[in-house]
DNA sequence: ATATTTAGGTGATTTAAATCATTTACTTGT
DNA sequence: ACAAGTAAATGATTTAAATCACCTAAATAT
């Protein structure tokens, strides 16, 4: 499950993601000498709320959830991480403990880094800590817009808002198939899996989706992000 | 309003935030070259949502209010920043253009330094990047607990939460005076005026706080933090 | 000083969504 | 292939909180 990095072979997946483009060879090098390969498979967990943080983590492949767990085992999902990214920067640099926590939606392939090794790489490339700075505000953003939806949104459009994540940011698709259940896509929504059944239900019964147990084509992307837009 | 900024006598201010504690002589001579000082009265709007981003706020005295504007004229009040504390950093590096809205609650004094010349320092100053990278994933944790709170506590563990918010972060006491109306506490709560008097008022009744219009004394801290676990 | 607006407060009513209960349809493991 | 467990679905009921309507008390403007 854990296996050393081999340098040549690694420094070309590198430069397919933007975030490493502003390391120079030397960087790159020392990255790769301080990082493993791991392999998680589907329901996997990559690491779990209240645990002690200790290495940064970046998606290569498969498709990762970001959760958090309250009293009386309600979760709540923040976000589904894409190839390409990091997961959990943001508890890494903020907090010795994990405050959320993270799980394989597919078979996954993590990038991990030994987290002094990665603040070594941002106190020295000023670039590189920029990008990482981007990311972590991007990603406040992000949430911030979530908290408005959930304080102010019906559940009609917060639904709206997470068919319209899946088909333009993870999917970049109208046709797609959730690899989630009901109960995560609620927790998703901030809502109970009875909820979104109901309300998802008349999306398809109104013609604005088709469903098909997990498989989903946008019939109306106009209607779905009217939706959305009204709340 | 504006005022050009002399050196000598704002490197000793500078000192007693740790945020410039990180910058050599150079640095900071450099920083102030690069800000001005503004001054803002209660109730004045330091940014407005939609507007573009320009200067790095850093908050020296007062007290300023984030929030969020939507649809029919709802707002969502995010966090009061207190002195010490920069302001609307998110926005400033995470888009060009402002997510969110601030104003001053109390008379305010701003230090302003340009984007540009913010940028030079994170860049240059791997610990001061590190400082802020440290902030932005505090400040999006705060975040994603409001979401946390927002989607699964009822209102009186939110208002529980903001009274522990007022008594321990802001003004550091158990009797305090809010600054905001009633309608302004309520969009803290993600609510309604009118849910927001009846609950806090029920908190009166039930002996758990002191409450004499804006006059706050907290009479059980304990009972309070009792409401805001149990949500 | 008086009018007008803004803030604080209360009661009655409605409504969205949670909860509870049960059924049916899939997976998964042995 | 079958049992057992998990996932999806749907109806009935309850509930928290929004909305609506209104009133009083402050604050602000003329």
């Amino acid at each position: 499950m854990n296996k050393k990095l081999d340098i040549s072979s690694n420094i070309n997946w590198f430069n397919q993601y933007s975030f490493f483009r502003t390391l120079d060879t030397d960087e790159q090098t020392f990255l790769i000498a301080n990082s493993n390969k791991v392999n998680f498979d589907r329901r996997e967990v990559l690491f779990k709320q209240n645990t002690r943080t200790s290495h940064v983590m970046f998606l290569q492949s498969g498709l990762v959830k970001i959760f958090k767990e309250g009293k009386s085992k309600k979760r709540l999902a923040l976000k589904i991480v894409n190839p390409g990214n990091f997961i959990g920067l943001m508890s890494v640099f903020g907090d010795d403990i994990y405050q959320y926590s993270a799980s394989a939606v597919e078979d996954s392939e993590i990038f991990m880094t030994d987290r002094s090794a990665f603040l070594n790489l941002i106190k020295k490339n000023g670039d590189f800590a920029m990008d990482i700075i981007h990311t972590l505000c991007k990603d406040g953003l992000f949430i911030f817009d979530k908290l408005m939806a959930q304080a102010y949104k019906h559940l009609p459009g917060r639904i709206a808002n997470v068919l319209l994540y899946f088909s333009q940011d993870i999917y970049k698709s109208h046709v797609f198939e959730f690899q989630l259940t009901r109960k995560e896509l609620a927790e998703l929504c901030g809502t109970t899996k009875e909820s979104f059944i109901r309300t998802i239900n008349e999306f398809k019964n109104d013609k604005i989706i088709n469903l098909n147990g997990r498989k989903v084509e946008i019939v109306s992307m106009n209607l779905v992000k009217i939706l959305s837009d009204l709340g």
